[in-house]
DNA sequence: GTCTATAAGGAGATAGAC
DNA sequence: GTCTATCTCCTTATAGAC
C-alpha cells in the first residue's frame, strides 16, 4: 500500500492541466511547456509518461470517457431488464444517453472543462483526432442507435440517423460553451440547470423522433414518392 | 475600371487559404507562413494587407457572413410582407433561417471549409472568439428569435431559447464535419443532400417547438409550479 | 504593393546526469 | 522517475530596399 514516490499524483495532475489547456488553446493552440508550468511538472516528464503530445491527448481522453461509457451502458442495461425486451419508451431512453455526459457537465470543476474539450475535438476535422474519438464513441453509438430504432420501429432508417445526430449536436453545442448561452440568452437559460436542460432536450427530442418520415421509406413503404427527381 | 495590379487577388487568395486553413487546423493552430505559401504571396502582404494575423481571421469571417445574414434578412422579410403580420408558420420560418447557411454550405469548394470554420469558431472557448461571432450573430438571432415567439406564442420565453439554441446545434454539428457524418452513418446520410437535410431539421424541429412547454410558463400560467424548491 | 532579411522568442522532442 | 540543458525547427512580426 505504500504510494509510489509521486508518480501518480504526477500523471493526474499533468493530465488535470493538460485538459484545461487543450479546452482552452485547443490541441494545437495548447503547449507542453505551459502545461507543465501549470501541473508543477517538468517537461521530461510528460515524454516519459505519455510519449508524446498525442499520447497525452489520448490519455486525457481516456480518463474521462471510459467512466461516462460504462455508465452508458450501465444505464442502458437497467433500462433493457426492466422493459424486458420490449420497446423502451423515447423519453427514457434519451434520459440514459444524455444523464452520464450531463452528470460529468455539471460536476464541478472539470466539468465545465471536459464538455469544451467535447466540443473542441468534435469539431475538429483532424482525420486522427475523428478517428479518436470515433473509436472512443463508437460502442455506445451502436447500441443506443440499435434501442431507439426498436423505440421507433417504424421510422426509416435514414430519418433515425438523421434524428440521432441531431441529439448530440444539440447537446454538445449547449453544453460545451454555457457561458455563451448564459449571456445569449440573458441568463434565462444556464446548461448547468440540470433539470431544466434535460427535460427540454427529452421534450423536443421525444416529439422530434415521433415526428412524420421525411425521407422515402424503407420499412412502411406508406407514402410512395410523388416525385421521381427528388 | 482598370483593375489595380494584382491587389484584389493577393487578398482574395490570402483569404481563402487562410479560410481553409483555420478550419483545417484552428487558429492557433494555423500558420501563418503555411497560408501565404498557399497563396502564393508573401508573408510581409499580410500584415500590409491585415495588420495582424487576428485582423486576418476577421476579415476571413466577414467576407463570409455579411452575405449570409443578408440573406438573413432578405428571407425574413419576404415572410413577414407574405404573412403580413400574422404568425408565420414554424414550418416556412425554419426554412429561411437554415437555407442561408445551408446555401452556403453545399457552395462546391469552400462549402464545408467555411462550415467547419464555423463550427471551430463556436466551439472557441476564447472571449475574444465568442465576442467576434456574437456580434456577427447577434442581429439575425434577435430578429428570428422575436418571429419564432410570434410562431408559438404560447410557449415560455425559456423553453423557446432553449429550443432555439438545439436548432442552431443541431445544424452545425451536421454541418461542420460532413464527412464524419457520412461515415458513421454508413452513407445513408449526407449534409450536402441539402433536400434530406432540410427536410429533417424542419421535421424535427417543427414538432420540437410544438412539444408542450417544460420550464415553469412565464406567459399562460396554467400549471403553478409544484415544488418550491425547483 | 511586394519583396528579402532578420529580429526575438516559443515549439516539440531528446540526451544524459542523478 | 525526475531533472537540466540543448537540438532543431517554426512562429508572429517588423524594418527597409525596390
Amino acid at each position: 500500500m505504500k504510494a509510489s514516490t509521486q508518480t501518480q499524483d504526477s500523471q493526474t495532475s499533468i493530465l488535470d492541466a493538460a485538459e484545461r489547456a487543450f479546452a482552452d488553446y485547443g490541441f494545437d493552440g495548447a503547449s507542453l511547456r505551459h502545461i507543465v508550468e501549470e501541473a508543477k511538472a517538468n517537461l521530461a516528464t510528460v515524454y516519459y509518461h505519455f510519449g508524446s503530445k498525442e499520447g497525452l491527448m489520448e490519455a486525457v481522453f481516456s480518463r474521462r470517457f471510459g467512466p461516462i461509457h460504462e455508465e452508458h451502458f450501465q444505464m442502458l442495461r437497467e433500462l433493457e431488464t426492466k422493459y424486458k425486451g420490449a420497446a423502451i419508451p423515447l423519453e427514457k431512453l434519451l434520459e440514459a444517453m444524455l444523464m452520464p455526459p450531463l452528470r460529468m457537465a455539471t460536476t464541478p470543476g472539470k466539468g465545465e472543462t471536459v464538455m469544451c474539450l467535447i466540443g473542441r475535438v468534435v469539431t475538429d476535422p483532424n482525420p486522427q483526432v475523428q478517428e479518436l474519438l470515433r473509436r472512443q464513441h463508437r460502442d455506445v453509438r451502436t447500441v443506443y442507435l440499435d434501442a431507439f430504432q426498436r423505440s421507433v420501429p417504424r421510422l426509416p432508417k435514414a430519418d433515425l440517423l438523421w434524428r440521432f445526430e441531431f441529439v448530440w449536436g444539440a447537446f454538445v453545442f449547449v453544453l460545451c460553451n454555457p457561458s455563451r448561452i448564459e449571456k445569449i440568452t440573458g441568463g434565462v437559460c444556464h446548461p448547468s440547470d440540470t433539470d431544466a436542460l434535460l427535460s427540454q432536450m427529452i421534450a423536443v427530442f421525444s416529439a422530434g423522433f415521433r415526428a412524420p418520415a421525411v425521407s422515402k421509406s424503407d420499412r412502411s413503404p406508406a407514402r410512395p414518392a410523388t416525385r421521381r427527381n427528388a
